[in-house]
DNA sequence: CTAGGGTTAG
């Protein structure tokens, strides 16, 4: 680092003004503290001038004028975005002599910064009769702003090579700049500095630094910075929430909210957006409606932004008509408020809802994204990013191409959000070829597009496919997350491959030091069950330190059926009870058990548990989407009404049984004291299928999403269906994605446990 | 004259 002193002072000719902010109803009130000579009074005050009336004048007259007469102007070209007129003064200045003013040139600077216009910012900086370490700050700044951080260091290293001395301005716009490209060393270096030369910490060193840090991921170092901040202003406050909500810990983040709040501290509507934005995170609704009223106690009801928080946080909690009431309410409706709409709709599915309220929430994404472009707002990345995921939800390949198409013709595609939705999108409409040619043709690739495609393999069953990724992501240097195991020991399990599984899994453990999660021990438990050893998978259950989920106690129950374990599923039965399961699909595993080895006692005793959990009847719901067009089935779908669908199950079941398809009967419908087990031989799936079938020529791909998890019977009709219609059919359930053909299903069998 | 914070994505 640069020694200290020798600061460059110019001849700063010192103006007796202050010149604050001015809006645009404050250029037309006297201003107290200009105070212009009698003779330029009468002609030229900007103060009582219009914008337009000013600038004529100024590029018309001959007068000189003061220096202080240019900036209220300036700023307003700034409000208008406005380089021309910019130019404009700019050569008044330099005509009338103005240009010796150092102060008003470094305003110059940074009007021309602000406009975004760097080259200009930098050629008046470099003809500057002197400079200071303002000008030079003005400079790094505009850089930082314009999004150049590295130019911005580069102009800092050149100030400190003539002897410039930074200031706390200087330090923190810098270290926005290590903020932004993730120079943890220069950043660390600039806080050794401040250390070393003893600059004092002040708040707007203490918030650099804080989100500094919360930016290279050490909440650790966020909090310490904001700890040594001896006057926390809003600011700081509002760094160390962010920093909170970006580094995972939001709960944390809403408690610095309470601390702030009972230190006094009034929070303003970025501090409330902040806020808002973790209530999102951890779907906390009712601490997000407190922070809504405070808000528009404090006056912040007509700041869009927080609207649009709010109104996402009510989308993702599923409070569809709180949400609507506050987009109504709106009268400026921002692309991000069309964003957070359709972002919204599309992620409702997180909510542990059914599948049903998904799809339609699905469905109504995909309108507003129609009455946005109908409004004529442009769609950005955000929006395509979220409607492809829409399509994935309602497995709409063919929409989901439309908006491809119009990614390119955009040029979003380039962006590698917008990319990794794309890969999503197909595979989750089944079409694995489509996605690898996405994957592919990426320029970029996060973790998270690795991570999809990865999972994406093995989802359509091609776990070498998989774990060859695995391998070249390695070799590229991406560090793999959990996320990534997860689909690698899934891919493992499918194939059955229990030395390579445990080999990853302790790879994972040891060299990435990720702790296992639930779902990395439901894969290799899974893995046992598919190999038929429920002994090895039992004994994993007891070894391993978590306590048994839900989901592990169905993967063996389950198992235990397939596999005739009976006394070992009674027993998981019990542990699973114990649980009280949440998920509906858990008592139907449950039922049926007991069903199939005939203890009435036992269905009974599930029954009433039921009850009193209020765990209603499966909700059996199937969509078909062709071109553009959604069809849903259920169950009480009026068969005699269609003829063709009718006759076609029949053909259909009678040719399998010829093949030798035998229906297995399950226990299904739960209308409280009845029951009855099921024979019709129609889940909403195969009635979509056959709908399928019957409306799209020969050869071509069905596409079915359903509400909950196929069963058994089902998944075994539908592989001869693909045998005797030479169809691709794919079904997206609940849990996963099924992919049939000739036979076989990529879900390796083992993927319907009810 | 130079800053610091915010909404929507996989």
């Amino acid at each position: 680092m640069a020694s200290l002193p020798s600061v460059v002072v110019g001849n700063t000719v010192k103006l007796d003004r202050q010149f604050k902010k001015l809006t645009p109803s404050s250029l037309s009130l006297q201003n107290r503290n200009f105070n212009p000579k009698e003779s330029d009074k009468s002609a030229l005050d900007p103060f009582n001038l219009d914008f337009r009336e000013a600038l004529t004048l100024i590029q018309e007259g001959n007068t000189k004028v003061e220096s202080s007469f240019y900036v209220p102007i300036l700023q307003e070209c700034i409000e208008k975005n406005s380089v021309s007129d910019v130019q404009a003064l700019h050569a008044h200045v330099i005509k009338r002599g103005s240009y010796q003013d150092l102060f008003l040139m470094t305003f110059l600077v940074n009007v021309y910064a602000k406009c975004g216009t760097m080259e200009s910012a930098q050629k008046v900086f470099d003809n500057l009769p002197a400079r200071n370490v303002v000008t030079w700050t003005s400079l790094m700044s505009g850089y930082v702003y314009n999004s150049h951080p590295h130019l911005a260091i580069s102009v800092f290293k050149e100030m400190l090579e003539i002897g410039g001395y930074p200031t706390n301005f200087t330090l923190g716009i810098i270290l926005n700049a290590c903020s932004s490209l993730c120079d943890i060393e220069l950043g660390k270096h600039i806080h050794a500095y401040i250390i070393k030369y003893g600059i004092e910490y002040d708040a707007s060193i203490g918030n650099a630094l804080c989100s500094f840090y919360s930016k290279c991921g050490s909440l650790d170092m966020a909090f310490k910075a904001f700890s040594r901040i001896g006057e926390k202003n809003v600011i700081s406050w509002t760094a160390i929430i962010s920093a909170c909500g970006d580094n995972g810990d939001s709960a944390m983040g809403l408690d610095m909210f309470v601390q702030m709040l009972s230190e006094g501290v009034d929070p303003n509507e970025f501090t409330v957006t902040s806020v808002l934005s973790l209530c999102c995170i951890i779907q906390a609704l009712g601490f997000g409606t407190q922070v809504h009223s405070l808000s528009l106690k404090l006056g912040y009801g007509s700041q869009i932004p927080v609207t649009n928080s709010i109104m996402y946080l009510y989308l993702k909690n599923g409070c569809i008509n709180e949400a609507k009431k506050l987009f109504d309410g709106m009268n400026t409706i921002s692309l991000v408020t069309w964003n957070a709409m359709i972002a919204g709709h599309s992620q409702m599915m997180d909510l542990g809802q059914d599948g049903i309220s998904t799809h339609f929430s699905g469905i109504e994404a995909l309108k507003i994204f129609q009455r946005m472009k109908r409004s004529g707002v442009k769609p950005d990345l955000y929006t395509f990013s979220s409607i492809l995921t829409v399509c994935s939800n309602l497995v709409a390949l063919e929409q989901g191409e439309q908006f491809h198409a119009q990614t390119i013709k955009t040029g979003f595609l380039s962006d590698v959000v917008v990319g990794t939705a794309l890969v999503n999108m197909y595979n989750k409409c089944g079409s694995i070829v489509r996605a690898s040619r996405a994957f592919v043709e990426m320029s970029a690739r996060t973790l998270i597009s690795w991570t999809s495609m990865i999972t994406a393999f093995t989802q359509h069953g091609l776990c070498q496919q998989a774990l060859q990724l695995f391998e070249d992501m390695r070799l590229v240097g991406v560090r793999p997350n959990k996320i990534t195991f997860v689909g690698v020991l899934s891919a493992c399990s499918q194939a059955g491959m229990v030395d390579e599984a445990l080999a990853y899994f302790e790879l994972m453990k040891n060299e990435y030091k990720i702790n296992p999660v639930m779902d990395h021990y439901a894969c290799l438990i899974d893995m046992f069950v598919r190999l038929g050893q429920i002994e090895q998978a039992f004994e994993f259950i007891k070894k391993m330190d978590f306590m048994p989920s839900e989901f592990i106690w169905s993967i063996l129950i389950a198992g235990c059926r397939s596999h005739g374990k009976l006394e070992l599923g009674f027993y998981a039965a019990e542990q699973l009870l114990d649980l009280k399961p949440k998920d509906p699909e858990t008592y139907f595993l449950l039922l049926n058990m007991y069903f199939s080895a005939s203890r009435w006692k036992d269905v009974s005793r599930v029954r009433k548990l039921m009850k009193d959990e209020k765990i209603g009847k499966l909700k059996d719901w199937s969509w078909i989407s062709i071109r553009n067009k959604v069809f849903s089935f259920n169950p009480d779908y009026q068969l005699s009404q269609e003829g063709e669908l009718k006759k076609l199950l029949e053909d259909l079941q009678e040719r399998a049984r010829i093949l030798g398809y035998q229906l297995q009967a399950n226990l299904e419908v739960i209308d409280d004291e009845e029951e009855t087990t099921s024979l019709p031989a129609h889940h909403s799936e195969k009635l979509a299928v056959a709908y399928g079938l019957l409306n799209t020529s020969n050869g071509r791909q069905i596409r079915v999403v359903k509400s909950i998890s196929m069963c058994r019977d089902c998944h075994n009709f539908i592989k001869f269906i693909s045998v005797l219609t030479s169809r691709t059919i794919i079904v997206r359930d609940s849990k996963r994605l099924h992919k049939f053909f000739n036979g076989n299903c990529s879900c390796g069998d083992f993927g319907s446990l009810l």
